[in-house]
DNA sequence: ACCTATTAATAAAC
DNA sequence: TGTTTATTAATAGGT
């Protein structure tokens, strides 16, 4: 969109760069704002000029909150994979490429050396997890008994629970990376019911 | 763009709102990609859909970089703060103003109460922000050069470098937030020479 | 910073 | 989810 097309590669000149940056940046920054409006959705944008500066952009005010919700996610993948690992025992021929994307994944999160995560914190990311989770269970919930009110053929709601239950069945068998205030309670509530606790590595199996 | 105008606020209709959050979603990230390559920046850029599933973009393969430079860059901002309050002395009349800047970049910093940054990472933070700051300064050197060669008059010239010896003369009255390994030595080196050492403070000064 | 010819993004419909 | 098309929005190049 201009005079001409632009080829996807660096501007040499310096001014025309520095000019594209400008408007591009508050290009990009508006439309940050306008998915997250529209679209109900949490965005985080940093964005450094060559020259080092920083423009940012973060819904609801907070920057601080994004990268948070952005570390416990993170840390939940990692988890996922762990529980993987677990679950098809260390010499299966899938190890290999699990420990791969784990190694991955954790290149990505934001826990370099430096820093020494208390264990309350830990425990504090599982209990926001668990509530994020409680969220997205509610949501299937509801989702559920439409789909059971439309069809109503017995065979078809045993299916979709035997589904359900499928997905959940190897939650004893799973690491669970710390102890917290209100475990041994995941074993026995199989049924996503709003009450019912869903632990972290169960996010992947219910999003994807 | 699209047949019709569209409103900057929620699309209440999930289906519509889903589409365009994925539409929207893949623009964002092409942009952000653009920008980076067109203008040398870098670039991070997270979104969690309504669902809470996460897609992110960074520049050159790691998130984790660029948030790690977010810091870096937010802790001297808040560096520069600090110093200004020193500077201005404790019951001067914009103590109060500098006091709430300096709180509002400490709520959006990244280092909440669970992390427990440890000294040897404070000492590589300055490290860092100093091999930054004497790329920049090289830059600002060569600029000058150009510049003093474009405009031969003395008065010219003399009145730049004045400029420069004027934004970093505080330099010796601001309070060190850790000491360095190679400490003592900002003081004497008044000219930015290339091998000249800049403490993160000094960066605003330089950059805006 | 402002102006416009153009290209790019995308809303709606399928 | 992918494709098409009418339309609006972004922006490159110039002033």
């Amino acid at each position: 969109m201009g005079r001409g097309r632009v080829q996807l590669k660096r501007i040499e000149n310096k001014i025309n760069r520095q000019v594209t940056f400008s408007k591009r940046r508050s290009g990009l920054l508006k439309k940050a704002h306008e998915i997250s409006v529209l679209c109900d959705a949490q965005v985080a944008l940093m964005v450094f000029s060559s020259k080092g500066k920083l423009f940012e952009y973060a819904t609801e005010s907070c920057m601080e909150r994004i990268l948070e919700r952005y570390e416990r996610y993170s840390f939940t993948e990692i988890q996922c994979a762990t529980d993987e690992i677990q679950q098809n025992g260390n010499w299966t021929w899938e190890h290999a490429k699990l420990k791969a994307r784990m190694e991955t994944l954790q290149r990505n999160l934001r826990y370099p050396q430096w820093l020494q995560i208390s264990n309350t914190f830990k425990n504090q990311l599982m209990v926001e997890s668990i509530s994020e989770l409680q969220k997205k269970d509610k949501e299937l919930q509801e989702q559920n008994n439409i789909l059971a009110k439309k069809e109503k053929e017995k065979t078809n709601v045993e299916q979709a629970h035997w589904q359900l239950n499928n997905n959940c069945q190897d939650s004893s068998s799973m690491l669970l990376p710390l102890n917290i205030s209100s475990n041994g309670r995941e074993k026995e509530d199989n049924e996503t019911t709003n009450s019912g606790v869903l632990l972290p590595w169960m996010i992947r199996h219910h999003l994807e």
